[in-house]
DNA sequence: AATGAATGAGTCTTCATTCAT
DNA sequence: CATGAATGAAGACTCATTCAT
């Protein structure tokens, strides 16, 4: 009864805590999902972590499946919106696509990267991810087309290595940091996820680039 | 008495058949864990691609986990091998990593890459496979090793920038493709398995060697 | 603040339900264990005689064997509740005993004592349910406990045969009819269950009294 | 070709040697079976523990229940046989019936008697050994008739209570000691085989006897 | 809206039994 | 005969999903 004198005020009180609650179990779940992986989570485990019930779980997420979704184009989004930050500066192509390259692979963003990794690669993910591949797919073709159009450019401007096709340079820019490794340098190693991003730059941005790396030619014709 | 020679004939029969039926397995195993992932892979599918029985893939493995260690371990091995016989080469610490490059991103192993990283990037790999991961992480800490060595001998000669951590010259390496990043190169950019690891080396080596880059430190020096 | 008083009514209604559903559960895995013994019971029949699915067994106990235990302990702390009201009585150590036999051995119990019998005497007992043995031995102990107390109360005050170990009287005690005896004697023989312990607790006290039982020892001096 | 020479001598031969491993599997199977249990006992342990090939068992025996079937039949014959050479002695009536609860609950025959019992009463016994219980129930019966036979003279001679029924004097017979007791005894209350056997005869002896057991009366007519 | 009990399809694994060699 | 690889039925257990309260 003393609900209904402010429906609309309250409405969007709701819908507040209505998200703010969504966003909660977005934030666990990635958590978990970074923590045990796709298979190891059950959807128990995340509800009791975030304290409600598993049902209101699917309140929010429709199945396992679109929670992940849901987490991965959050992530996209914000990772689209810091690298269009990026590109809109008036930073070197070099610039912007290391500070791309920041983004993914500094202390912020690894982990969700870490979870796109593992899913993303787990073999199934052409079958089992179809359905929402559509807006996954399109999430991470934005973002790919970013970085595509950077390393464009920067071939453009003569900074970036011609006769590497865009693709690889691509696929390599996507794949300097498999989770395990990370983990690997962070944990073992004692490295700071900054630094480490720094290094990883080093090497592709060298390795992309236009120089003629010319002891490696000589090298190379030894063979 | 007799029948002892003909023990050890039909034993060796007996153990070859044996052998080649657990090839088998193994085989097949590979390609459905690499297609479907660990989690979405049933015994039941192996067995019936196979053409045997369910509980004839437990004569082989004592547990499906077994298996995939069994693979990864076959996998290995090979692999380990292949390095081997490039390191005793007389070739350049150069073409040596890059011979190696070629070994796991050429057309050969990458399917069996693939699923290593696929699992061992799953998240749960940690506690999950502990238990055979003495094996395991022991084939997989020697091949790194051979590599280290490599690029720490790469160091020595100069060849390779000693300013970046032979670590993170290790995880780069083992990174440098993505399963996922490989099947969209091959299939949709219709790129030839080795023109794929060409590419890729030139970008390692680049990255990874002592030339100046000038042009990088240039545009690295404006920010 | 008004959900509060309805979660705890609706608590308590809940937890009254969850309650009976348990018991029922136990009652008919009771009823099918004892009839088809532990290994022959699969979770499947009990689920469906109870009229529910096989999860909702799970979600009250664990696993096949704490179902199981679970029932032990139930009917050993009735069993026991039950023995401690008798030895709180005024009654003769001779009656008290022989009220303890008739709660044993009476219609009531002996259903129940079936059950234990044909799992504490599987064979395998030890291995199998140790992990679980800390509790149902402990169980089993009172209950050996307060007999064995009787007995030696017996002795003290003569009643009872001194020549005899209290450790064999109490093992004949519990061994005074297997489970199978006992269905052919109600079955075949069409004895009721009362009269039965009558008669066990007539042959059972005379064996165990002090009475010198002299042609016996006539008898057993001419061997 | 050599072994056509003698094919009736063989055939004798043979004929023995089967007989032999005939009862080594019988032997080690009820072996196995008396540490294990039926359920967690399988073909597979006691053909690797005689030390042929689980085929081999399945030539002498059509099933698993069949070789159960048989180690009863084998036990049972023998514990007739020696149950009838009491019966023939020139004894007490007492005396006869001591010599069987000896033979029983000795230290030869109790570990067979403990399989006996840890499978009869095992629950499902009704259903699933019926089609050879004919066999069975009758080694069964036969043992039951002799002990019958000889609590019925007892009562005839007056040596026995003939207020008690001779069924419920048989089935404390069978009864006095379940397995498990026996265990405990033996190990733990460090009892030899024997020894226990006399008390227990004392308990059941005293308990079926005739005599007034005056004390225990007097007990008695106190509630 | 929130809950969490109930569901049941799907998985791994075991083992008695068969049969080609 | 002996073998032991192959079979497949059966059972314990999990967990995403639903739905009555």
């Amino acid at each position: 009864m003393e609900q209904k004198e402010a429906r609309t005020a309250s409405g969007s009180l709701k819908e507040k805590q209505r998200h703010e609650r969504e966003e909660l179990i977005l934030q666990v779940a990635e958590e978990v999902l970074a923590e045990k992986g796709y298979y190891e989570t059950s959807i128990d485990e995340i509800a009791s972590r975030v304290g409600i019930a598993k049902g209101t779980v699917y309140l929010h997420f429709p199945s396992k499946e679109d929670l992940v979704v849901a987490i991965f184009r959050r992530d996209m989004q914000q990772l689209l919106e810091r690298v269009d930050g990026v590109v809109c500066t008036e930073a070197t192509i070099h610039n912007k696509v290391e500070a791309v390259l920041r983004c993914m692979y500094g202390r912020f963003f690894v982990k969700r990267m870490q979870l796109f990794y593992s899913i993303y690669n787990s073999g199934d993910s052409k079958r089992h991810w179809k359905d929402h591949g559509g807006n996954l797919g399109m999430c991470w073709e934005q973002l790919a087309q970013r970085i595509s159009d950077l390393l464009e450019q920067g071939k453009a401007t003569g900074e970036f290595d011609v006769t590497i096709p865009t693709s690889v340079m691509l696929s390599a820019f996507f794949s300097l940091l498999s989770p395990r490794s990370y983990e690997r340098l962070m944990v073992e190693g004692k490295m700071a996820g900054d630094e480490l991003a720094t290094y990883l730059g080093r090497i592709y941005f060298k390795g992309i680039s236009n120089c003629s790396g010319n002891e490696n030619e000589n090298t190379r014709t030894s063979d």
